[in-house]
DNA sequence: TTGAAAGCGCTAACAG
DNA sequence: CTGTTAGCGCTTTCAA
């Protein structure tokens, strides 16, 4: 059984080593102005007490708490599972312990609102800084730095990270015209999204510059879920002249356009080429070409950024844009006449 | 730019609605006793200065922090990934926000000695209660409750949830002996750690039953770990009288199975059938046959134990048990002679 | 219904 | 080298 001890505060480790709590609050900080006998009797009292500091109350005294934050609605969601990789793989090479704050689901505090609710209760208190992922919020009042891994909106205010969302568009395009395809279908995430605005742009870009009409009827909503993929790509394999490629905004939707075409008896990628944005473990079981957005190296970069903030040296005002790479493990294929 | 004013305390929200801070606290907390008028001015002024209280000091006053801490060494292992996923699910149905501490690494603050030191700092002073991931330590001191997720050692002191590694084990071994396998080699995981330990034990009894002798050739090390499991099996299939059957102790080991047989030209499952403990994604597409330890079902028990306790709601005292589940989703083969 | 004041555990001057 | 003292921002008696 544990027990259930009121918590040993430095009071009761002052008292136990006779020496007063500043005494104590010294070695604890590491400062030299303590003598070596008292150090070493407050430390063995430490211990034998087994005595742990207050985080909230040394929280609110002391400047530095090498501590870094991060806000994220929903942990157990494959995409925030991605960028946390790269945040711990950077916290682990770092002198930083990470804290992370969730609700466990974006709608249980209806996020957009909250935001700026849950960065402020951790940079106020217990946080050097905060990292925020796929912030929907303009602007940020807090007196420690953030930074903003993938933000929803395009120009926000505050410093953050993001892919290359249009030159990775405009790679996928290229690939797929390269090999022969012109009629290219795409499933669109959600339109209010940045990144989702900038790979459509890619797409249409490509298009146009490979002297293609847009054909607004190959533009699908998938809003970067599965099943709206899915129902899309029914709608676009029935066409007259359906597409003989398509291209996914997301990996969530790249899962849907392959459930609706092994469905309807396309193999992939011999009948239809697909590419989506986004990395799938499973793509090359599945005959799926993917862009990896690099969600990991993302959440490192913004650690990297932060802690510079932090510890107020130079960072390039302008975003960092961490560069997507295009995956081909399963060549698409040409289409077929 | 974000705007670096001093944190708004709610000194400043007594100020500037005219009243005293006690009475702020009040409509903060939702108290009762405060006229209407008085709550809807400094709720408008609270909306209007953006004021968040500060976690820091709260803590230190108030008993209910409706906050759960989760301590886990590596939040990028797919080992704490299953477990979060299912405590954020089970955190998202409740009422509790949840605050993840990690270092990032277990090498980087030598996990064992210092988990004490990590479930001090969250529960006695920002959380109402903690759960610890793959713990050592026998013991807690904490005034909070602490609920313990697949502990490494056999009897802890403390509530805890973990799988049916026995049984689990006893199943898989069941399963490869009714296809008429004999010669069964098992990767071990960390010598260690309780549930390799009954993992092995399982696998023993099992041929003990089944009265086939074991073969302490066939029991290679493995440590949970890709590498060692690949060098194993190197060693293992190139005994004169290789296993027809191999049990991995684990995920990781299993794919250093894959690796190793792959290399060799085995196929699996016709030449070798593979079964390995933990569950794999990509399992179907190799021939693999898992066993599953539902480490999300374990973090989703482990949260609704937590919270039983935090409200002192009597909790089964025996520890809760998750059953394992054998996914056959390829069909290893019966041996060939 | 409200305010004044005490104090949570800690750090940081300032004296000695 | 060490102790005394003053708060950090908040909740919570206790009076008014």
């Amino acid at each position: 059984m544990q027990r259930k001890k009121h918590a040993v505060t430095i009071q009761d480790v002052a008292k136990a080593a006779k020496v007063s709590v500043s005494t104590v609050s010294r070695v604890l900080n590491g400062k030299v102005d303590v003598a070596n006998e008292t150090q070493e009797r407050i430390l063995s009292v430490i211990a034998q007490l087994g005595y742990t500091s207050n985080l909230a109350a040394r929280s609110m005294r002391s400047r530095r708490k090498n501590l870094i934050g991060l806000v994220v609605p929903d942990i157990g969601f494959p995409y925030s599972i991605e960028i946390m990789k790269g945040i711990n793989r950077a916290i682990a090479q770092s002198k930083f312990d990470l804290l992370v704050y969730t609700t466990g689901d974006v709608r249980k505090n209806g996020s957009a609102l909250h935001e700026q609710h849950y960065v402020s209760l951790l940079n106020n208190s217990v946080t050097d800084g905060v990292i925020i992922v796929a912030s929907a919020a303009s602007d940020f009042i807090t007196n420690a730095p953030i930074v903003a891994v993938d933000p929803h909106i395009v120009n926000p205010n505050y410093p953050y990270v993001q892919g290359t969302n249009y030159q990775g568009a405009l790679e996928i395009m290229e690939y797929l015209l390269g090999l022969g395809h012109r009629r290219i279908g795409f499933i669109n995430g959600r339109p209010e999204i940045a990144s989702a605005q900038r790979r459509l742009e890619g797409y249409k870009d490509a298009l146009k510059a490979a002297n293609i009409k847009v054909d607004e009827s190959l533009i699908v909503p998938g809003d970067f879920v599965q099943p709206a993929a899915y129902k899309s790509t029914l709608q676009l394999l029935s066409l007259k002249d359906p597409p003989t490629a398509i291209f996914a905004a997301n990996d969530q939707s790249a899962m849907g356009v392959y459930q609706a075409a092994e469905e309807l008896g396309f193999r992939i990628p011999e009948d239809l080429s697909v590419v989506g944005f986004d990395n799938i473990s499973e793509a090359k079981y599945m005959g799926l070409t993917t862009m990896d957005q690099s969600l990991d190296e993302m959440g490192y970069a913004a650690v990297q950024m932060l802690i510079k903030l932090i510890q107020k040296e130079p960072v390039e005002t302008e975003a960092h844009k961490i560069p997507t790479k295009l995956i081909v493990r399963t060549s698409c294929s040409k289409p077929r006449h």
